[in-house]
RNA sequence: GCGGGUAUAGCUCAGUUGGCAGAGCGUCAGAUUGUGGCUCUGAAAGUCACGGGUUCGAGCCCCGUUACUCGCCCCA
């Protein structure tokens, strides 16, 4: 009997996780020139959190979730209520008036999963909780359009839309519903339930036909409030003030319930159908639904698996493999103790060593080391330990030199070594 | 939940009108004793996804199942 993974998980592999470990690397310096720090909350939370937060008609809580204990819990599949839980569990807001935290973690989705799209993935979010001011949204945004900047990832788009508060909402989805029903006998099947259930998302569709109904039908933007459009357009002029590529798109919705005002995606033409990398907004309501006191707040969640795609599609180089300093060699069962030893004493003193298990020709042994891609190599055996030399090998330029037969001396010339190549820079 | 595509060696894939299961890469072993890369020689490695059917004969044709994959929906 042979096991498989549960269908849309993967493994990552060796190669595949010193690449995350990159990117976390660098997503970590972002956060961390933004001031934002680390949080890390339960893989699971209580159900009922999930569903005051993200909405019980939404198509994640109805369907998707991984629940169990009948019921009691469920696998996060998002991680911004659980952060704000988090906060408020743990009093945050007493630390200071204004709390910035980041967090790269996986969740769980019962999607059917496609390119793009897992059932265990992973994401990287922002939250800033504790200001309405409109440069706070500003920073959020940056601090996405930076990170895949640091990337090189051009051949993105920044979409961004206000969407106002529930009640302005509401006003308009009435009016957008009467409009829509005057060509119920054009809209698809797929839109008829939409117009039910979720009108909203009527504007996402690529149909061409209901594009051109939709191309005018009334606008959301146009029935939001003085104040609400007045501060959706300083947070454009502050954009535009820093450079910041954006498009408006006054059809761009969100999906969870806890969402205000500010909304933005980011898409990219790397990708498949799924094609947005990251995806966030302002909820200035959700912590007071959650039993705090009214607490503005925005953030993202940006898709790792989505990111790698992009990153593999475009020319960019992670940097350099970590590889071995040394391969300790040796010729029989006798010079393996030595030579054992030799190994381990280096490696405690911080160079990273390779030997073989397996009592291979020294010939194996080499052929491994260069498969390795090691900078150094040595071969111990009954010569060596009686003269107490080694031929110390730089298996790059293919040079050796005899060099004594001890820890420290070895040590010593590597170490010597690549502070010497480091500092003049490798091609 | 609904569609399309695919399934052959560790990986990437050929396999003709149905006639002995293949290549490249990788792995392993050799090419003067204890020294890698390049080259050469050789070897191991397969329930052709699974179960039925047609046929003298099926990797190939037919039916079913499963898995993977790409879309729809939804989302990151």
């Amino acid at each position: 009997m042979k096991f498989q993974k549960p269908k849309g998980t993967y493994d990552i592999l060796p190669d595949d996780s010193a690449k995350r470990n990159f990117l976390y690397q660098k997503i970590r310096t972002v956060c961390n020139n933004f001031n934002y720090s680390e949080i890390l909350t339960p893989a699971f939370e209580k159900t009922e959190l999930f569903r005051r937060g993200i909405g019980e008609t939404s198509d994640i809580v109805s369907k998707e979730m991984y629940s169990f204990n009948n019921d009691e819990f469920t696998l996060r599949p998002e991680l911004t209520a659980g952060v704000i839980r988090a906060y408020l569990e743990n009093n945050l807001y007493n630390i200071s008036p204004v709390t910035k935290l980041f967090y790269i973690a996986n969740m769980f989705r019962r999607e059917r999963p496609q390119a793009g799209r897992f059932r265990e993935f992973w994401q990287f979010g922002i939250e800033l909780i504790g200001s309405n001011d409109v440069h706070s949204d500003a920073e959020v945004i940056c601090l996405g359009v930076q990170l895949l900047n640091e990337f090189g990832l051009l051949n993105v788009t920044t979409k961004i839309n206000s969407i106002g508060s529930p009640a302005e909402r509401s006003k308009y989805l009435e009016i957008l519903k009467e409009y829509l029903i005057s060509y119920k006998s054009d809209l698809s099947e797929i839109s008829l339930i939409r117009l039910e259930k979720n009108p909203l998302r009527i504007l996402d569709t690529k149909d061409s036909r209901e594009l051109e109904i939709l191309s005018s039908a009334p606008v959301l933007y146009d029935y939001l409030s003085t104040d609400t459009k007045r501060r959706f357009e300083k947070l454009l002029a502050i954009l535009d003030n820093l450079n910041v590529r954006f498009e408006t798109d006054y059809r761009l919705v969100r999906g969870f319930d806890y969402y205000t005002d500010t909304a933005f995606e980011i898409h990219s033409g790397e990708l498949g159908a799924q094609n947005s990398v990251l995806g966030g907004g302002r909820y200035n309501n959700l912590i007071e639904q959650f039993g705090g006191k009214p607490t503005p707040a925005i953030g993202f969640g940006l898709g790792i698996e989505r990111l790698l795609i992009m990153i593999g599609k475009s020319n960019y180089k992670f940097s350099q493999k970590n590889n071995p300093d040394l391969y300790v060699g040796y010729t029989d069962e006798t010079a393996q103790n030595f030579a054992f030893g030799i190994a381990i004493k280096l490696r405690i003193s911080g160079l990273k060593v390779e030997i073989d298990f397996l009592n291979r020709s020294v010939k194996s042994q080499l052929k491994e080391a260069n498969r390795l891609n090691v900078t150094f190599s040595i071969v111990i055996g009954e010569n060596e330990i009686n003269s107490g030399f080694v031929e110390l090998k730089n298996m790059h330029d293919g040079k050796s030199l005899k060099i004594k037969l001890s820890p420290n001396e070895i040590y010593n010339f590597i170490s010597k070594y690549e502070n010497e190549t480091s500092t003049t820079g490798n091609a």
